[in-house]
DNA sequence: TTTAAGTGAACGAACATTCATTTACATTTG
DNA sequence: CAAATGTAAATGAATGTTCGTTCACTTAAA
């Protein structure tokens, strides 16, 4: 029996997110995929059985390692702000060290696709972060509110400067933007601020 | 002279906005959208040049309506806190109004047409966002930083929420989410917090 | 009567998916 | 050890469909 190569398998996941992140899902064609991993179309459909199934694919897999990343040296019963600053590094990090992988879950994460994209998110990524919050409430660092809220102030700024980062520039009439670790220090502080009683 | 039916076109531009909120961009077909806004393709030819010209056309208009809803009752000289209010109250009304379009501008900001879609706003705009905390800087009731870093902590997270809020949910195992006042004050109060000296 | 709005049919290109065939490797056989 | 065999990987061509766009034509109002 002829073995599966692992490098093709590689390449078709390697060139669809970056066909999706450079081009938008309709980028994304089959015929185009195959031709810029190098390989044949039909090639394609022994690993995936169709169009939708290789995109969630992809977005299961990266969001495991996403997850894991995010997770690293992280516990629960952390300090707030020490949580924080190591939430805000393990999240930053894995955008910046995988910015394709980054880029395609934040587009799916802005698509139809989106209800599917955050079911990958594992049961116990999610009660580390809902028992992290429960403890800095009760240890009263952490002002009583709803995860949303919490998730909004806490994340959404970081999100959004990353965003800022990769695509290099953030209004018309600002010049080009380099993210660097006093702007990330500066933000995370104020959040931080924001969220303590 | 026959002159334009303006049902037809606004029947375009709102089918149009529908089916890339719903399913994306490779959702809008000009075949789908002749028959979902009930006239021929053809006829959206009169109207745009193509495709492309479409969509960018869309985004233009409503990028300009977006913005002056977002400056409604404004004024830069207004205290921090005064202005930071009108501004979450500004740009969460036009979400919560106009869903379709918002989420339409929000798909824009997280595609490839994203540097198109932020030349759209006007010169006038954006001096007045950063005359407002030039001011608030002055006077000493906002900590000085980047201005992307400000953007990021100021309105990333109201963003975030509204999303939630429309998504109808934020993360798989907390329940439905429906934003309300309270929740929308107190991450108002968190982000003004984190951003006064 | 004039003129632009509006149309349905038609174009070739690109699309997702399938299929008969070939290829390369692991295993079995002599 | 080498040749034959079995099998899943890999393929290019082909299928039928949908795509964006155009065009010759009809319609309706100035």
């Amino acid at each position: 029996m002829r073995p599966r190569d692992e490098a093709k398998e590689q390449a078709i996941r390697k060139k669809a997110m970056e066909l999706i992140v450079e081009e938008g899902f309709d980028g994304l064609s089959m015929h185009k995929l195959a031709r810029a991993a190098g390989i044949s179309v039909a090639t394609i459909y022994i690993y995936y059985k169709d169009r939708e199934d290789l995109i969630l694919e992809l977005c299961k897999e990266e969001t495991l390692r996403m997850t894991e990343a995010t997770l690293k040296n992280f516990d629960p019963s952390m300090s707030f702000a020490e949580g924080m600053a190591n939430q805000w590094r393990n999240r930053s990090k894995f955008w910046l060290d995988n910015p394709i992988e980054a880029q395609f879950l934040e587009r799916m994460r802005h698509s139809p696709h989106h209800v599917k994209s955050i079911a990958f998110l594992k049961k116990d990524f999610i009660e580390a972060m809902q028992l992290f919050i429960h403890n800095a409430v009760k240890n009263g660092e952490l002002t009583s509110m709803p995860l949303e809220v919490f998730w909004s102030v806490a994340y959404a700024p970081l999100y959004q400067l990353v965003k800022f980062h990769l695509d290099g520039s953030s209004l018309p009439g600002a010049g080009p933007f380099k993210l660097n670790d006093k702007m990330m220090k500066q933000a995370l502080q104020a959040v931080i601020k924001g969220l303590t009683p």
